[in-house]
DNA sequence: CGCTTATGGATACTGATACTATCCATCACA
DNA sequence: TGTGATGGATAGTATCAGTATCCATAAGCG
């Protein structure tokens, strides 16, 4: 396959394939002669999901360089794999709290892990973003939400759970890693949209006439 | 309050308060001379809300600018301001599935839909983002996460209906509208984040040693 | 064989976004 | 009375995600 047909296999345009290539989220094709490649299978799948990641879930291109390049460092353990990932995927916020506000977001956050019984890294992004937003919801007088955080956590365990299942099938370890990226990002494109359709139907239904 | 006081109670420098002025999303403060302005406890609140939502929740300068518009057309029915502020937050993606592909997610989100009773305005942007998500999943291989849509759309379903009854609480209509959306936004941010920690620690468990 | 089109690779340009910086004529306050 | 802050306007910057252009070469067609 040569980068037109590429490029009409996966509906992008020949200037960005060059572009990921420069930037290093798709492999060179093989070279016959000095202007001439071909593209194969796994540059079509490859692409595809570059797609899903940039467009759908509105991940960065930088970010998705690292999330390739963790689901390609398959010497890794598979944890060590899918830590990488989370960690591209959680941008540094720094959003800063009052000192005490975090505080008690910090006390009320970890309290909610230890009784969950969940073993997290202190230094695991998405809890600096989670304990910032406890904090953030707090000071916009939203402490009704926040109260029931731990039915959030319950929710959220559910599916997590049910990911994790669904996922294990996996026959090899690189598919299964795989998958475990796909389903963290584009999961949380579902959930999102999920969410927002439920949001409409419900309130639509509560608040008929106010 | 001086804009210099402003910024300190906000912790904003005082030329991103000068934009923000600039762009509308903060109103100005009250003129007692030409270049001499008031700033009030409101400014205070609309400055960590612009800030939650930048920081935390990564929504573009020009759609908080929508968002905080939505919040003061306090006229409109209720859900109409919320069907604004949910417009807003879901970006036109353009991934172009194939056409069989996105008739396939389309007939199962309809589907579900129906099964579940909701009510969705077939224009809502919410609902294209699910159908291109679930074509994507599809294209991508990951038919056994899609398998489990309803399951993900129980769980969404069970903290939908835990925020709004949080969120109805609230004593007036515009506190009413903007717990509404600052739920929808900052609780988004906390299941990702609540997301990402439960799966951290569920795959680590699970896959000791891969 | 010649001609048009496509290609790989390099470099340059573009438009959008979210600020920063600079200026200046006031103004408050010590 | 002068030092620093302010409102308002305009201009500049960094980053991001592509697009556009050029060139020498190669492929496919008549």
């Amino acid at each position: 396959m040569r980068i037109g047909e590429l490029s009409k296999a996966t509906d992008v345009p020949v200037p960005t394939i060059k572009y990921y290539l420069r930037e290093g989220l798709l492999p060179a094709g093989e070279l016959s002669s000095p202007n001439q490649a071909s593209y194969g299978d796994t540059h079509v799948r490859r692409l595809r999901l570059i797609r899903a990641l940039i467009e759908l879930a509105q991940v960065p291109v930088a970010t998705v360089k690292e999330i390739l390049e963790s689901l390609d460092a398959d010497a890794e353990p598979l944890h060590e794999q899918i830590g990488r990932a989370h960690r591209a995927l959680t941008p540094t916020r720094r959003l800063s709290a009052s000192d005490d506000a975090r505080a008690a977001a910090t006390t009320q956050v970890t309290g909610l892990i230890a009784d969950r019984g969940w073993s997290v890294d202190p230094e695991a992004p998405a809890l600096a973003t989670l304990i910032d937003t406890v904090a953030a919801l707090r000071s916009l007088g939203q402490d009704n939400l926040v109260a029931h955080l731990d039915t959030y956590a319950d929710a959220v365990e559910r599916f997590t759970q049910l990911e994790i299942d669904a996922v294990t099938t996996n026959p090899t370890r690189d598919q299964l890693a795989e998958s475990v990226v796909i389903g963290t990002i584009l999961g949380e494109t579902l959930i999102a949209s999920l969410r927002l359709l439920a949001q409409e139907s419900i309130s639509a239904e509560r608040w008929k006439n106010r």
